[in-house]
DNA sequence: ACATAATGCATAATATAATATTCAAATATA
DNA sequence: TATATTTGAATATTATATTATGCATTATGT
């Protein structure tokens, strides 16, 4: 689909995509799920196709389908590998 | 460290972190990691320190370092797990 | 210890994300 | 098909991320 290097473009399409299927699992509409976030439904709808966004309205609509602890593992992961590379000299 | 349910505030001081590490496992300072960015040495710090940031200025600092590939992959493993959970309906 | 570089942290100005509103197009529902 | 709901997209306003600058604190090296 992008080879292995996917564009900045991409990877906002891609977390988008994602949080519209999280939204459509659980049927809410962008304003059902702006009103639990506390966020606006154009705001939702940036997110969903590929704006640019914040991270706090990234990480609180990961939070409420309950995804912030495989990011964080994500994240530890990687800063375990690094460590590692970095202990080998 | 976190449990299992850590906040916003934790995921976001957990980006600043790797970041740090990428940057300090290239000898680069701040400044020159902005300069190459095009960013401020302020949002490299911002970032650095958890505070909020664009996901514009994550996915370049991502991108220098070649995380891309690997969060596209986190990120299309979840959507595959999404379509599965939808497809058991 | 000293000098230099790097980082953290303020303030103020600018650029832009978030918002409210409206309307058209698309999607679902009866 | 007809109706209601949801979504996409535009403009204008507000909130805030980004930036520039300056200075104090903390490394780093000689």
């Amino acid at each position: 689909m992008f080879g292995d290097t996917p564009k900045i473009k991409d990877v906002k399409v891609a977390f988008g995509k994602l949080v519209k299927t999280f939204r459509k699992n659980k049927n809410l509409t962008q304003q059902e799920l702006a009103d639990e976030l506390s966020l606006s439904r154009i705001t939702i709808q940036n997110l969903e196709s590929g704006k640019n966004f914040t991270i706090d309205t990234l990480l609180k609509t990961l939070q409420h389908f309950d995804q912030l602890p495989d990011l964080m593992d994500y994240l530890n992961k990687k800063s375990q590998e690094q460590d590692d590379i970095n202990s080998l000299y």
